[in-house]
DNA sequence: TTGCGTGTTATACTACATATATAACAAATA
DNA sequence: TATTTGTTATATATGTAGTATAACACGCAA
């Protein structure tokens, strides 16, 4: 599990950390039971604080991807992340809507954003 | 050109306008050449400052969404917004691997985050 | 028991972003 | 000339991001 920060993006370095944790589960490179690295192993090894890291697992452990066992360490949700849910979906559509209007403007087709939607899937879950 | 803005959301006041304008032109509420209301009239109708007016127009000026001709006012810009390019293609997959790793994550089928894709163009395109 | 490693909490600090409040300036227009 | 426009300049308050130390509580292994 590598792990690829951009100190120079606009996003902060826990959402980056977030989004790779999340991108492992997906892509399943990161298992149901998993243990994680330490928050100071990996604060460590990747050259940033310990709080930033912990920020980052606590918010996944808030959203349903983790599991924090008091000295056992951190591990992946071995029931999977909360299932989506009406209210999910209606969060999601919150968040494409601005982005979609934003393509459009840009003379972008549907099916041209449709079909990297696709590309994406293909990317993550593989065949 | 009515604009709704969530004083209690977490996305900041002049993201929201600025989502709301982009949507307002992708839905061709907002027509090329069209005039907009001066920061002071806009802000004073909201209820917000100025200057959280002014930071949306001036980003979306520097996104090519409008004009700012001194004195002659904010207008929408009468070429369209630049078009997309590989470069904004770039970006947008950046943007949207991570949510799609979510919703995979939570067990979303790729028809069903294709399909809700499609309401939302077609909410905003019309038929 | 004694260390050690774990997550956790607390404090402090710097830097930056958000949002507001005033005030003033420059240019075009009525 | 007076008004309206965007623009610029300060200042202030609040919150977030990130770092730096330090200490605590718990479980486990030597």
């Amino acid at each position: 599990m590598y792990i690829q920060l951009d100190f120079e993006s606009d996003i902060p370095i826990y959402e980056q950390l977030k989004n790779e944790i999340i991108i492992g589960i997906a892509k399943q490179k990161l298992l149901p039971g998993e243990r994680l690295p330490s928050v100071r192993a990996l604060a460590s090894d990747i050259g940033i604080n310990l709080h930033t890291v912990n920020k980052a697992y606590q918010q996944l452990k808030q959203e349903g991807f983790l599991l924090i066992h008091r000295q056992k360490g951190v591990v992946v949700n071995p029931e999977g992340a909360p299932k989506a849910d009406d209210d999910y979906e209606k969060k999601l559509r919150e968040t494409l809507r601005p982005l979609i209007a934003d393509t459009i403007c840009r003379g972008m087709r549907k099916e041209t954003y449709l079909k990297l939607c696709n590309d994406i899937f293909q990317e993550i879950e593989g065949e």
